[in-house]
DNA sequence: AGATGCCATCAGGAAATCCCTGAGGCGGGT
DNA sequence: ACCCGCCTCAGGGATTTCCTGATGGCATCT
């Protein structure tokens, strides 16, 4: 008998698991879980290595997680997680735009995302559908996620700048490190034109509006290359 | 009888009012707060405009107010407030770095700071002391604030963003958060112009080139909240 | 071989922005 | 009274963004 993890059928309640670096949040969470029927909160933690020592005795059916806690972050946390609990559920709780992190979470293996300014019932109706085993994100976000679905032929590429080509990816780095369009047309030895041209090539793939979320996309992943996280086992 | 802000005398129960955009803090706030005897939620908003109308009809005790609101951010809506209730208590609560808030906070007329990642005690006792009529603050910046209170002027500007005005700051927030000068100037209820203006003073402070490398600078700013600590001695 | 499709390269032109100069009102400090 | 910083905005030229194409190369599919 190795998993709980399909909720209630020995103890009635699922058991949730809260990690948040906000006490405050962390109790709101727990006084909204502790009134339904069907959860129970069976622990707390404020930062990723006392989430993980904790989580052992806790058994958790499903672990909330906060994207900004101090020292490793929430995905961090995730990836460690998913090393020793491949299914465990978990939400991916953050104050952060969804397309900033949620893509980025479920590729850390998160099975849902949302926001803080989430009404707190949205909360519930995401714990409920992930331990029914299905994925919970607003519904712009499953929108954009099917799209992107379909128009970068999924499958193979879980990592949407493979379907980038050199020259693109090459000025999506570029951009990444700061440099201006004028800046990169020199030192790529073409047209201004050229790398708009590249520019806008990369916003559709990637599905972006504007300029200015180009350059936070390509900082963001020019940031995220680092940090591993000692492996806690 | 113009003013019942010296708390309980009345109805028994000094009335807060809570100003925050998460749903989730809302109610763990005021799930905290109701539970005490000498304390109640008499109401709570979202943002600074329906906080602002709902207050009236409140008539609360003292503010417990988030700085990091939609539109005009908390420090807005005390400045606000404060044209009208020269003296309701208010406690500006935030998930910030002190070193870039607090002083601000008290310069606008705050009684006290507190951060979210307190324990949830400390907020009620920031609660009571200021409905006592004192200051709360962490002792660590209470420190602080005596040291620069003694040596004057200068000294404590390890962290340039402190050089920024609110209003410049609230602007370099947005710019990080990824919205657009039309966006922000929308947002503020200014003209383009303006935002263009502080715009412009921000890169002078902050010694840079141009939009790009504000741009660049405010998101990766937004994105580390985290290390930086202004060492506090 | 022709059709189709992706890639690299660039132009034209309207809209938005950037950025420099300048300026008025207000509040605080000396 | 004077100066200085903050908040607010305008005018206008310089750049960038962004939309609509266009050309030729190369590979693949039929």
């Amino acid at each position: 008998m190795p998993n709980r993890s399909q909720s209630t059928f020995q103890t009635g309640k699922a058991k949730v698991f809260l990690v948040d670096d906000h006490p405050i949040v962390r109790q709101g969470l727990g006084l909204l879980i502790n009134r339904e029927p069907d959860l129970v909160v069976c622990g707390e933690a404020e930062d990723a290595p006392s989430a993980l020592q904790r989580m052992a005795s806790a058994q958790p059916d499903l672990m909330v997680i906060d994207i900004s806690l101090d020292g490793p972050d929430g995905l961090e946390l995730l990836k460690t997680i998913r090393l020793k609990e491949p299914i465990l559920p978990v939400l991916i709780l953050s104050m952060h735009e969804e397309s900033t992190y949620a893509e980025r979470s479920l590729r850390a293996g998160a099975n849902g995302y949302i926001m803080k300014q989430e009404a707190t019932e949205r909360v519930l109706v995401a714990i409920r559908r992930i331990l029914e085993g299905k994925v919970y994100l607003s519904e712009r976000l499953t929108n954009k996620m099917l799209e992107q679905f379909v128009h970068g032929a999924g499958a193979s590429n879980n990592n949407p700048l493979t379907t980038l080509s050199d020259r693109e990816l090459e000025v999506y780095r570029l951009i990444g490190a700061g440099h201006g369009t004028r800046q990169i047309a020199d030192e790529l030895h073409v047209s201004v034109k050229t790398v708009e041209s590249y520019q806008a090539h990369i916003k559709e793939k990637l599905s972006l509006r504007n300029a200015r979320e180009l350059l936070q996309h390509a900082i963001e992943s020019s940031l995220s290359e680092k940090s591993a996280f000692g492996a806690a086992d």
